[in-house]
DNA sequence: AATTATCGCTAACGTATGTTAGTTTGTTAT
DNA sequence: ATAACAAACTAACATACGTTAGCGATAATT
């Protein structure tokens, strides 16, 4: 009866729903099972039961950490007294950033999040919902500024931050350029095309 | 005993491969039961297998059915006698087109092909990976021709591709802009960006 | 050292799923 | 009208899944 190792600073739940973050993306919510679960975590699938309170949960825990990671990201962006395009680049750095190194998490949490059940459900998609309108308007604020090139916002939203989680095709790749590069890369394209042509 | 309706012209099997490609895109795959899509058709779930062979004979229909269409635009594009932006342009559209018109298939061709298995799996996936190095080529051509900005090629595919799947946030949107606004935003940002700035 | 709480195990339950077998009903062609 | 085929039905099977109950072992606390 091997336990679960802990390095006394994270938690055996921590260890699962991290574990779970992997087999989710691999897999997907719901083809990945409770046993495949356990036996990445190395334990049967009931042990895995003294620890969470199911399989949804593990959902939950994903999907709210990341949402409110970006939340109060950009709530603290919003504050900051710089220009539109710089909280803008900010934010996108960020984006990159957390899908670059929190990889799984913020995968996870954006391809998986239908499955989430009906109190969380509507939670999260309010949520998102909000982050975006929060987004446009800074977009807004730019474009009015004469700061960014003047487009729809939404639309400018949407392809911003669909753009970001294609990051998932450079981790998948082979020969990757480093993390860098690909920020860089990305930043000069995306930001690039906001700016007006002078 | 109520037989599926067929406009003589459409075959029963296309009828079932279309309704599961709602289905899956609701749902996901691994989600949506034969039982669901048998429910969606009219129809009980053993009378399905009367006119298709499994559920991942679906999903290979609508993967392969996707897939092929992109393959045969590329193919047809590539050979005309045009410069390498507008190839682009052309492309971009088709993708906006695709997205916009046959939202279904190509949303769950993009998000559920994870669930085929391994003949098609891999094939499927070898496609995807050559569609994307012919766009990379497209673009250097362009690069080297000082017609499109000096850019990763790699990334630059990644943001594309990937931008206009976001067109399922604007499926989803309860006040859409039409789709020639979606379509003319989108390639204003896109190539906007892409054309250097002078 | 003794007690208690933590954690893992085995066994099992109930349910849902993809699919098959065999039969019946409806449609088409002779 | 009847034969032949297509397509629907009912019943059921095997399997996989999430989860619970109850017990034993390990670690923590006193």
């Amino acid at each position: 009866m091997a336990r679960i190792k802990t390095d006394n600073n994270i938690s055996r739940k921590e260890i699962i729903v991290a574990k779970a973050a992997q087999l989710f993306r691999e897999k997907g919510f719901k083809a990945a099972s409770m046993r495949d679960l356990a036996e990445s975590v190395g334990v049967e699938a009931a042990s895995l039961y003294n620890h969470i309170k199911s399989k949804t949960e593990l959902l939950h825990e994903l999907c709210f950490g990341v949402a409110n990671r970006f939340m109060q990201k950009i709530e603290e962006v919003e504050q900051e007294k710089i220009p539109a395009g710089e909280k803008i680049e900010k934010l996108l750095r960020f984006h990159i950033y957390e899908m670059i190194h929190h990889y799984e998490e913020v995968y996870v949490s954006d391809r998986e999040w239908k499955h989430l059940s009906d109190p969380y459900l509507s939670n999260f998609q309010n949520q998102r919902r909000i982050y975006r309108k929060r987004l446009a308007a800074i977009i807004e604020t730019g474009i009015r500024a004469g700061e960014i090139e003047p487009i729809d916002a939404t639309t400018a939203v949407l392809i911003l931050l669909h753009s970001i989680s294609g990051i998932e095709s450079w981790h998948r790749s082979k020969h990757k350029i480093s993390p860098e590069e690909l920020e860089n890369n990305m930043i000069t394209i995306l930001v690039g095309g906001l700016y007006p042509k002078k």
